[in-house]
This record gives structure tokens, sequence and C-alpha cells, in this order.
DNA sequence: CCTCCACTGGAAACCTAGGCTC
DNA sequence: GAGCCTAGGTTTCCAGTGGAGG
């Protein structure tokens, strides 16, 4: 064991750092210009332009798929504009709906970048989604706030909640004079406004963009330019690029997972004491994120789920709902937690099936009834071993 | 062609934990 | 403190159903 451990240390003091600057390829980098993405660029701009002279823009809807550049082109020009305005009342606040994951919370991060007066702020629960409304509305007028709300993954809050929200806000108009808030929405669903209220749409999309995938080769060269800020010369050579280029854009052209395979496979190299980045690094790189990704899944999961998905697991050749309910009350009895109803567990199941952990579809088997067929989709040994680090689970295994 | 199993999945009601106003 | 609101998770109830075996 200290064998192996000075032999980490020596490669760590050897090994010269490969990094100048890791930072240029994390997630929330803005860099000083975006390739490919000048277009858009220009039209996110001259549409928020107004501001500048405290006029209200139109509102923006912006569409594309993960990592294709809706965000960091928004990022980038919001940032431009707030040292440009240099106006205390101008507020542009960033909202991510499905990470604040519902109405209420959507909101009250909202209210969040308005500073509410002590004694109006909004609590974690309680209120009315109107009063709510009501609170963030009364203080844009009395403060006479400039705002602009940018609402990232809309389609998402459309989806789960409906466009109540929306609704409230595009209709908002003189309530709030003299002053005003304009909504920027992202979405990755180019189908999602045929969900909406068709009032709520027309003043959402005042303007439209959409954002196409990048190319193979539009990858490559985003990847280089980070690189070059990011690596030491010579650490990530044109064929490591290429290989991640390759490896993370063959399906969607998603940057994002393109530049997160290539910082990954940095410290892969940087760890293993190499000079540069050569394809088993980011062969393994590419492996780690798919273990970090369940693993992630799986931790942030609630105590039932996870005793659902263990009990999923004790079936090799997958199981149907009847077997897992039995082998899932054993196991709660087991481990001294509630036992759920066979409606709830298969309602998890549904949900564990959309998190893509596990597959789940109905399937008949005629007079032996209808059930969910259901088999583990991720490797038994990264659940186990994640599970095992849960106190709820030392009794299992 | 009909039956009938073992569930599915919608709907509504219930519970907990929070907060409002009067 | 009463009576009302919220979100989220759960239970209860139940009508509905795909298709192998009759």
């Amino acid at each position: 064991m200290s064998r192996e451990i000075d032999e980490i240390f020596r490669r760590a003091k050897e090994g010269r750092p490969l990094f100048v600057n890791r930072d240029a390829l994390s997630p929330d980098f803005v860099p000083p210009r975006l390739p490919f993405r000048d277009p858009q660029t220009r039209a996110v701009a001259q549409t928020l332009a107004p501001i500048l002279r405290g006029a209200k823009p139109s509102n923006l809807l912006l569409y594309g798929k993960t990592g294709t550049g809706k965000t960091a082109v928004t990022n980038y020009v919001l940032e431009r504009l707030k040292t440009e305005a240099n106006n205390p009342s101008l507020v542009l606040a960033y909202v991510n709906t499905r990470l604040a994951d519902g109405e209420y919370r959507t909101l009250a991060d909202f209210a969040r970048f308005l500073d509410l007066s002590k004694g109006k702020q909004i609590p974690l629960t309680g209120l009315a989604i109107g009063e709510v409304v009501d609170r963030i509305f009364e203080n844009i007028r009395t403060n006479k706030k400039k705002v602009v709300l940018v609402l990232d993954e809309i389609d998402y809050l459309v989806k789960l909640f409906g466009d109540d929200i929306l609704y409230a806000f595009t209709r908002s108009g003189n309530k709030l004079a003299p002053g005003f808030l304009a909504i920027v929405g992202i979405s990755n669903d180019l189908k999602f406004k045929e969900g909406l209220d068709p009032r709520v749409l027309s003043s959402m999309s005042e303007e439209e963009l959409v954002f196409p995938p990048y190319t193979v080769d539009e990858l490559r060269e985003i990847l280089k330019e980070r690189a070059g800020a990011a690596f030491r010369p010579s650490v990530a050579s044109a064929a490591a690029i290429n290989l991640c280029a390759a490896m993370a854009g063959s399906e969607h052209g998603d940057a994002r997972r393109a530049i997160d395979l290539l910082r990954i496979a940095g410290e892969v190299a940087e760890r293993e004491g190499l000079g540069e980045i050569d394809e088993a690094c980011i062969k393994q790189a590419s492996a780690k994120m798919e273990v970090d990704r369940v693993d992630e899944a799986i931790r942030s999961l609630p105590v039932q789920t996870k005793a659902i998905l263990y009990a999923v697991s004790r079936f090799d050749g997958g199981t149907n709902t009847g077997e897992l309910y039995l082998a899932y009350s054993t196991l709660c009895k087991r481990l001294g937690i509630e036992t759920l109803t066979q409606r709830r567990l298969s309602g998890i199941l549904g949900d564990l099936d959309l998190l893509g952990l596990v597959e789940a579809s109905v399937v008949s088997k005629g007079r032996r009834g209808r059930t969910k067929k259901i088999q583990l989709l991720i490797s038994k040994d990264t659940l186990t071993k994640t599970l095992s680090e849960d106190v709820a689970f030392e009794a299992a295994t």
C-alpha cells in the first residue's frame, strides 16, 4: 500500500502539470468568443439592445439541442450588456427551470435576483403562486426595475407544470410600468411550442432563434481553441482532439460533452504522469463519464427508489412487477424501512425508466396477464458499489 | 372469436411540513 | 389559534387492456 502511495506521489512530482488554465474547459466558462455562433450572438444582442435606451426589448425564444451553445451565447451577451449598461435598476436574472424543479421554486429563484425588501422575501413554501407573482411584480413596479429573465430549459417547465407562469409574465405588460420584464426562453425541445396557449406563444416568440447542432469539424475547432487556452502546448495533439470531437459529436454535436471529455482525458493523462493525452486516456475518460453519470443519478435518489433499484439488480435475466414487488417487500423488512404499495412501485419504475437506469416496458403474457418487463440498464457493480456507501443499505449485500 | 389474468395507469383523496392572514 | 394556502409524496380505488390459451 505505502508502495502505491509513493508511486502516486512520485508521478505527481515528476509529471509536470498539463493544465495551465483548467477553467477554460469547465462547464460554466464563457470564452472570449464563440466560434460558429456569430449570427446567433448578433441576433440576441440586437434583440436585447433596446435595454440600453431603457426600453423593453422583445421577448426571445432560443431553440436547439443540448450543447449547441444556447446558454453560452445568452450568458455571453448578458455579461456584455451588464458592463455596457452599468445601471443598477437593470436586473439580469437566470433560472434553470429543470434544476429549480417546479413552478414555485422557479419563481423563488427568480425573486432572489430581485433582492426583495425584507418581510417581502419568498419563503421556501407556504405562499400561493399568485401571491409570489404579485410580490415580484410589485417589486419591479415600485423600484422601476428593468428586468431580463432568462428561463433555461423552459420546455421542462411547460411540459410538467403548464404555462401558467408564462401567461402571467407575458401579460404583465403595463402593470409593471415604469419597469418591465422581458423573457428569454431557452428550449431543448423543438416541439415545445405545441403545448402553449396561443396568446402566450405569440407573446413569447416575438423573436425566435434556432441553434443547429455543431458538426464534427466545428467541434474540432472549438476544442482546438479551448485546448490551446487550457493545456500547455503539445499536450493535446490534433489526433487527440479529433478523437474527442468524433466521440462526442458523432450523435448530436454536443459541445458540452466534447469539452467535458477533453477535460477529463487531460485529468487522466495528468494522473498517469503522461506528457500528453493519448487514445487510451480518452477511452478511459469516456468510461469514467458514464460511471459518474450513473453514480450521480443513483446517489441523489430517495431511499425507497434505491431499494427498488437494488431489488431489480437481484434478478439477472430481468423480472416483472409482481415478482419484483415480493423481492422489494422482503428487502424493506430486512432494511427496516417502510414498504410502499405496488401502485407506487409501478410509478417509481416509470421514473427509473425515464432516468435511463432501468428499462420497464409493458408486455402482455396472454392468459397470464399484463405486466412490466423490467431490466437493469446499468452495471450491477457500479450500483452495488454506490449503494454500499449508503448507511441504509448496510444490512443488505 | 372469446376469456380472463395480472397487472397498468388515471383520478382523487390523504398526509406531512411549511406559511399566510385575520 | 383557526382556517386557509402551497408542494410533494403516497395510498386507495378502480376501470381498462393485450394477447396466449382455450
